[in-house]
DNA sequence: AAACAGGCCTAAA
DNA sequence: TTTAGGCCTGTT
């Protein structure tokens, strides 16, 4: 077994990366906190673990700082990008968000994701792709524990729904797999598609049988790079309905309107969440 | 125990 | 173009 070196670094402030908003808002899947506030998750193939200390956020990885650099998306002022004329219940969710970073995750990755989230909850989506990850990814050692990266499409894409019964994604399965040979065939290329626009890569996902509106919106957000994009789920629905005009459009809110349903869900739920207590 | 959960597909107006 | 019902599975 190849021993590779840790490192840990600081990666950035608590105030430009806040890790349990980050990581709680429901864009990745793949990270879990311990009973220390250590969170440990797989991206992009290596393993990590991070965690809050003295108002700075430190990593522990073998991998080069700089790819998390990326993933984090730490390269820009968040801050500065976080001007929305969208109303006072906007700067409200922006205020209490502050922290939360939109992730680079591997295109792959959050297509298979977020077709897998379709009528689930985060508890459920998180047990189907860790089942898939542990049944079909790599194996990767990493602290003395035992990590799995997520599949690659061409693993995938000769299984049969039968393969992916331990799953217990449902009718899920034949989308995860025509998705990945759409992917191996070349039909889509979803590297491709991040140097293009937004509306022609959303465009283009939405040929894929199991990818609707708002499963595509999250891809493009969340996996290709493009802002703009716009999931409207149910606790974005609610929240249009009752703090915003009718006549709102997320297009209004310009080149970034994803990070703001980003502070706008993250906010729904939580407020919701606290109010139940 | 029936309804619902971070949708999508198909058929029918 | 919009609407209703069904879909795997797990929880409440």
């Amino acid at each position: 077994m190849e021993e590779k070196i840790i490192n840990t670094y600081r990666l950035a402030s608590a105030e430009e990366l806040d890790i349990v908003k980050t990581f709680e808002c429901g864009q990745c899947f793949r990270w879990n906190c311990d009973e220390n506030g250590v969170y440990s998750g797989v991206a992009m193939g290596k393993a990590a673990k991070l965690w809050t200390e003295g108002g700075e956020v430190y990593i522990s990885t073998d991998a080069a700082l700089d790819m998390w650099l990326d993933y984090f998306d730490l390269k820009r002022d968040y801050r500065e990008m976080s001007h929305f004329d969208g109303g006072e219940y906007l700067d409200r969710c922006v205020e209490y968000g502050m922290g939360i970073r939109i992730l680079n995750q591997e295109p792959w990755e959050a297509l298979c994701s977020f077709i897998i989230s379709q009528c689930n909850n985060i508890t459920r989506i998180k047990g189907i792709v860790e089942k898939l990850c542990s049944l079909y990814g790599e194996k990767l050692d990493f602290a003395g524990e035992t990590y799995y990266s997520f599949p690659q499409p061409v693993t995938l894409a000769f299984l049969t729904a039968e393969d992916l019964a331990p799953l217990r994604s449902g009718y899920r399965a034949p989308y995860i797999i025509k998705a990945a040979q759409a992917i191996v065939s070349g039909e889509i290329d979803l590297q491709a598609l991040i140097d293009c626009s937004y509306s022609e890569a959303k465009k283009a996902l939405l040929s894929l049988t199991g990818v609707g509106e708002k499963v595509a919106n999250c891809v493009v957000l969340f996996g290709l790079r493009h802002m703009e994009g716009f999931p409207v789920d149910v606790w974005i629905k609610r929240a249009l309905k009752e703090h915003f005009p009718p006549d709102f459009k997320p297009e209004s809110l310009g080149k970034y309107a994803g990070l703001a349903q980003q502070y706008i869900f993250y906010y729904a739920r939580e407020s919701k969440t606290n109010a139940t207590v």
